[in-house]
DNA sequence: GTATTATTGTAACAAAATGAGACAATAGGA
DNA sequence: TCCTATTGTCTCATTTTGTTACAATAATAC
């Protein structure tokens, strides 16, 4: 969990107490699959973006709210995975290394240092659409692929873990691709999406095969990438798809 | 949720507030699927077991210790399967009037009509081998049929659909059957089981020869019903499945 | 005993889905 | 003009699933 807005003075009473938010924020860069996360100030200390919910707010609403804050991004495809809440899984030392390197007062941030049970959420976002801003307590917010990630804070790369198991699981149902690609992409783009996720490579033709059968996708015009073989056909997923845009 | 051991003395400070856990508990009474309904003493007001989380005890540990005070049983199947965290969903007024008819001073447990979070777990159950215990603020808990329930408290009734979703979907993956049905069943009441979570009728033949064909199972004695026909052999599910008993 | 009945286990064949190669089409480079 | 890498599609083999059929059999009726 990341507190936010500390500086402005983030004070117990606005929020649930004991209770945070963990979000993994799935991107593809054409090649892999990566991850948003936090390095907090000279702490060497990097963490998933997550927050607090306020008293008056809804769960989603705030995760969409935090959402917005470090993508910019509205309307985000977003899905709850998991509540970690064991006891061991907060660190009062690091979150207090957190609050002195960025010049805050302990004794009003106390309650940070309590235990957390955190829901997590991943989000899948166009790679291309985000200029990420890290949090107020960061200096910067970085994309990492998923298998070459910094060591994390606490259980957060469990959380990975975790979010990356419900991924694949969904893969089929949830029609993933159509929240990692831009809206026209070449099968060669949705196969490595397909890949990256499973973990696995996948046999091009029963690929095809099997996606056009779904009858899901339109087909486009030629893509021209001026290389030196036959040009690929651009698809879209078709817009009576549209539901599966879950953004909650 | 619902609070336990308030006479003794429920008090805020002992758990983690604005939290709260339920269990959707399914049991399968060899024809339909059932779960757990309590209900509260004068109030005709039904809701799914829950609980609190204490602030020195896991998450899952709270639902493991709610568990085995409604159902007697250790070691039982549970799942973790969604956090409700709208604003809208508590009912402060449902609330006191449980605490009312109690005999509860509202003011020692205004706390409790505040708004809460709450982690959803469904457990699977062997039906055979549980008399329900109903909790400190009910008078009963019973086994309804998941298309027969009452109309519930709050969100129970999203819950509990929730619940039968996730159910369903995990329904290959996680070997159900092996923790609703007695140790050694028929085949028969095996498809039944996957009958009443998909809510569909599957094809017996094909049915038997794809559960044979995942060499899961073993087969052993005939079991002689009385009835007029040729017996069927009983089931079990081989021990090298047993890693899919989780009990988090 | 013997025929009857309902259900079970399995085989047999058809239909559908998937695996594995092969091959023609083609955009740009040599 | 030929060459190269990649794409779209087809074919055939293999596997899985749908559908039907049928023999085996435990109790009952006669």
């Amino acid at each position: 969990m990341s507190p936010k807005k500390i500086s402005k003075g983030l004070n117990r009473e606005e929020f649930i107490e004991n209770l945070s938010y963990d979000s993994v924020i799935f991107g593809f860069n054409g090649e892999q699959l990566k991850i948003l996360i936090l390095e907090y100030h000279n702490t060497g200390l990097f963490a998933l973006p997550g927050g607090f919910v306020r008293r008056n707010e809804s769960l989603d609403d705030a995760v969409k709210r935090g959402l917005k804050e470090r993508t910019g991004l509205d309307h985000i495809y977003l899905e709850q995975f998991h509540t970690f809440g064991g006891l061991k899984r907060s660190d009062a030392r690091a979150m207090r290394r957190i609050l002195e390197k960025n010049g805050l007062d302990i004794k009003d941030h106390e309650w940070m240092l309590d235990r957390f049970l955190s829901i997590a959420y991943y989000a899948l976002i166009n790679y291309e659409k985000v200029v990420p801003i890290p949090d107020a307590l960061s200096d910067s917010i970085n994309w990492y692929a998923i298998d070459e990630l910094p060591p994390l804070m606490m259980d957060h790369r469990q959380i990975v873990a975790t979010a990356l198991e419900v991924l694949r699981n969904n893969l089929e149902k949830k029609l993933v691709g159509m929240n990692l690609l831009p809206s026209k992409f070449t099968m060669k783009q949705l196969q490595r999406v397909y890949e990256v996720i499973l973990g696995e490579d996948l046999r091009r033709t029963t690929f095809q095969r099997r996606l056009l059968g779904m009858n899901i996708l339109d087909r486009h015009e030629k893509l021209f990438q001026g290389k030196a073989h036959k040009a690929p056909y651009l698809y879209s997923f078709k817009s009576s798809n549209t539901d599966n845009i879950k953004q909650l």
